[in-house]
DNA sequence: TAAATTTCTAAGCATTTGCTTAGTTATGGT
DNA sequence: ACCATAACTAAGCAAATGCTTAGAAATTTA
């Protein structure tokens, strides 16, 4: 009769996504998973298959939490719902130190095009999901704009985002909301 | 009489750069280095020190590529340099395939607080200095408002051009020229 | 108590990594 | 032709890397 698993894989993923957002990639051996997730080499092997089985686990495990804000922001009105998003992913991209920031961001920094097929696929999907989001959310307060130009502002709110999170790496607090605001003033 | 330099180090530290702006610090290796740079490992030993010290030498020649553009931007006037430059620079971080984007943000992600001290003052430097024409080129075109407030401005648009280079990896050239349009229209 | 399965431990493998060493070749000046 | 130095080639080193294997221990059920 069958022993019963001992560890829970998405609690132990939950750990390892942790080690990659603080460490990226390349630089989390397979030894520091071990440590970090609390389970043994051959038990990683087992689950996950590979380093790159754990990684895109791990994006799936980042892309569930993002999940949360945005679910926030979906049940908010108008472009009040898509500031508080910023305010909220910055708080979230801070809980890290180390590399921290967004981990989508920091593997499309690090890896680029020689990222998993199925990890660009999971984070193009995350930023296409978004933007809808938020033409979705500015739609709430412009009937009469048309589909075209709400979705250029989504878009401008997007690069916006992604400038937030990388800046907020290395700029103060105080630039970043200055930057939230003066990007919010402005649509 | 001692036999004359085979290679400048500057033009063998160009195409080092150009392979750690494509690949980032970790993905390359020494052996890598060695193809490109087109000398052995025991040369970029004795010239650099360590593949550390290539890396230095790299950031400050990517940082002396972005003064040229920089230059281009004090020659200009108002609020039009600034964004010449924005687009000066979008088309420069586009020469690499792979990473490419810009190899001081790159660094910021994958290297992050583990980046040695004299590479994140290089980078730190950069940062400011950009911000500081920034400035200078918003009171081209403003005698009146404060320091302060233009310090802020400067500093929107130090975010905004971080999120232009991130996300012109990912994102379609007219969404990228449709954020800078905007960009600038709410100055 | 035994069986079945999970998970662990320890060791190992081939390769890669950053870096060093020793001897050789190339080159320019005298 | 010789000397001095630069740069190369080849080999090597220890450590790290991703991953595998084999046997042992743990655990649950019947």
């Amino acid at each position: 009769m069958a022993r019963k698993k001992a560890y829970i894989e998405e609690q132990v993923i939950e750990k390892a996504m942790n080690l990659f957002w603080r460490n990226g990639y390349e630089s989390t051996s397979v030894r520091m998973l071990e440590n970090e997730m609390g389970i043994n080499q051959f038990s990683i092997y087992a689950s996950f298959g590979s380093k790159q089985g754990v990684f895109k686990e791990s994006i799936k495990c980042y892309k569930g939490k993002l999940k949360e804000l945005v679910n926030d922001m979906e049940a908010s009105h108008g472009k009040a719902a898509i500031k508080a998003y910023f305010y909220a992913f910055n708080n979230f991209a801070k809980q890290n130190i180390g590399q921290g920031g967004c981990l989508i961001n920091n593997t499309f920094s690090e890896l680029g095009t020689n990222a998993p097929e199925e990890v660009m696929t999971e984070m193009m999907a995350f930023v296409n999901e978004l933007k809808a989001v938020f033409q979705k959310k500015l739609r709430d307060d412009d009937a009469t704009s048309s589909h075209d130009y709400l979705a250029k502002q989504a878009s401008f709110l997007l690069v916006a985002i992604q400038g937030m999170v990388v800046a907020s790496k290395v700029m103060a607090n105080s630039e970043i909301e200055n930057f939230v605001e003066m990007t919010f003033s402005s649509l």
